[in-house]
DNA sequence: ATATTAATGTGATCAATGCTAACATAAAAT
DNA sequence: ATTTTATGTTAGCATTGATCACATTAATAT
């Protein structure tokens, strides 16, 4: 028998298998999240919507966990994508100088992390809240995984003291003090702290926080 | 018909009303929550614990979500309690000069924030989820609320300003700076990202924090 | 004091959900 | 060509959120 149409949703199919339904539960997942928000998200709902029996979910992922999981790494992994897009764009290695460059794509890093923030707020709570922090990818400590924001950011701190812009001092306490502002802001901005800002007042912030962080390791001698 | 120990929990009473539901089912949905997380947490086995129909829990809590942000409001009316507590302790106010004192205050104040957060990571977590946010009393803004975490921190940099710890200028856009720095850590603490740490090494990283951003605001003339 | 009303709790019930089991179909491996 | 594996289906169970009609008590009015 020839499956067409089945449910009242937007899929369609004409052969008994799907084709990839991981991805794709994975994809309508993340959208009707950051639509509707985490806790009314069925996976019975989203398997109807692609036109399939929610218990061909089960074989791709153990549980619901799983799935949400799967979608937190999704996340890491796009937000360390992003970062490394913003800093090897033109935009931050235009100026000429070491130490103009390194602190433009310090710059660059941060900004790449707020954005993706901002424009995906209900992922980024998701990411860093128990299903993201128990996620494989959110291993802030294995620096080995290489497009990891945090291993990112290590990296620019690395370039501000290489470009002596910070002293090897400041350099050596940075990584969670700069990790922690950059989120911290995020996160606010996530949280609605900025409601009634427009989006330049937030991104003011943003500004605020990266001089007042440099400021601050500058002193260090 | 009496009623006693009608469910297996530790729950007795024996009058046909319970006392004080309202109370007694948030403290324990905070309790169970915090233990197993939010995901989890179900009306009906909370009620069953108290030894109640779960329906009566529906006259107290318009829904869920309404129970949620209630446990939400509870934990921001608490932080800002801690916070005040603990900057009038004897502890922050033990130094001679204005400016030394009005830094341990700040401090205080960050440590409160740092100490709420770590030790009560799950209802932190939630608190800054969806259903905090939305809550009545996340007026971050509604600077009105007397003990709200951000009014005391706008007051603990005035006393900055006026003590000359930091300039008028500085103090100027100080506000969410200072409070994205001191959520950021409190967050990265929470979410695991601390992970291996000792609780010294953490407490370290909120030092340095608190360090970085007083440092930054003094350079601003 | 008594009657009325409002507040609060009970039990039954519905629809939706997470998840599993037994079975069906197609693709891959032998 | 047959077997095995991957992936899908239907049916069903237990749990949950939420609502309803009804029961019991506390508060209030008379």
């Amino acid at each position: 028998m020839t499956i067409k149409n089945k449910a009242v949703g937007q899929a369609q199919r004409d052969s008994y298998h799907y084709g990839n339904l991981s991805d794709a539960i994975k994809e309508l997942a993340i959208k009707l999240i950051a639509e509707h928000g985490v806790d009314v998200f069925s996976i019975r709902q989203a398997a109807g919507i692609l036109g399939v029996a929610s218990s061909a979910v089960y074989r791709h992922y153990q549980d619901k966990s799983a799935l949400l999981k799967a979608i937190c790494e999704d996340g890491f992994f796009r937000l360390g994508q992003q970062w490394i897009d913003l800093i090897e764009s033109p935009a931050a290695s235009v100026d000429s100088t070491p130490q103009a460059i390194s602190l433009a794509k310090f710059s660059a890093g941060a900004d790449a992390y707020f954005k993706f923030a901002t424009e995906n707020p209900v992922l980024f709570q998701l990411m860093f809240g128990p299903y993201g922090t128990g996620s494989a990818s959110w291993s802030l400590f294995q620096v080995h995984s290489p497009n990891n924001p945090f291993t990112m950011l290590c990296k620019s701190l690395d370039d501000l003291k290489d470009a002596r812009v910070i002293s090897d001092n400041a350099r050596e306490n940075a990584e969670y003090l700069a990790f922690s502002m950059i989120h911290g802001v995020s996160c606010l901005a996530v949280s609605g702290a900025f409601k009634g800002m427009t989006r330049d007042q937030m991104w003011k912030q943003l500004a605020l926080v990266k001089t007042n962080l440099i400021n601050g390791l500058c002193v260090q001698k």
